[in-house]
DNA sequence: AAAACTGTTCTATATACTCTATAACAATTA
DNA sequence: TAATTGTTATAGAGTATATAGAACAGTTTT
């Protein structure tokens, strides 16, 4: 799995190693049930602090997605919450997103397309 | 138009504001050609800083929603960037979060009804 | 023409967030 | 036993958010 953090961008550091972790994920590169380096020599592999690295892996557990187990490891999850859940955080994200995409001039099915080649990106097991 | 601000929430007012507005554009609320109310007045019914409203209208204006005419006040345009520069733009903010459906465990049909519902909800001119 | 209002700009302050840097602890692992 | 693990604590620098007040020049209204 391939990290590239760019310090400059206004997107926290966390939260971009938080959502290339993500995408890791779901293109398959790092299954159910395997580990994620440990903070410090993630952080060491990505030239940055093992606080942000930590920020990073919590901001994954909020979000269901891997498991922290003290003293060991954080392990990837499988899916355990319900899709009521899931779709309700995910909608209120989308929300603004789609807004702004529609008052932009995107045509529906415009939308639509996007979203379907984002998903055919993302299902490609490099 | 109805503006509801949470200033215990993550998000910064200024962006709370920018995304209602956004919203209240894709409903019909507003229109294109009509003005939104003066920073200061804007600011006073919501209950918070002249420079809070001038950030969000700014921040309209990068995102190409709005044209603040200076000494006079801030006006919806019609959509004007390309499709491919929207698309390009939407599909960064997209990719994170149907990343984190798909490890969540939503099937890609979910997420296109979810997606689907969401402009269905927008379109409703209230 | 005068008054009110417009977005803009400037300074200032308080608070919170981000990131880095050390250090130490207790439990797991090699 | 030694190394590594996540955790916790403190500290500092830099940035972001939000508020507040003031002043300016152009626009709009009266």
């Amino acid at each position: 799995m391939i990290i590239k953090i760019e310090p400059q961008s206004d997107i926290p550091i966390y939260t971009q190693l938080t959502n290339q972790i993500i995408e890791g994920i779901a293109k398959g590169e790092i299954q159910a049930g395997e580990s994620l380096p440990s903070v410090r020599s993630f952080a060491a592999d990505l030239g940055v602090n093992m606080h942000t690295v930590n920020k990073s892996y919590h901001q994954l557990e909020a979000k269901g997605i891997i498991k922290i187990i003290p003293k060991s490891g954080a392990v990837i999850s499988s899916p355990t919450q319900s899709i009521d859940t899931v779709s309700q955080r995910m909608s209120g994200a989308l929300r603004s997103i789609i807004a702004e995409a529609l008052v932009s001039g995107l045509e529906r099915e415009q939308i639509q397309e996007l979203v379907s080649s984002i998903m055919n990106d993302l299902n490609k097991k490099e």
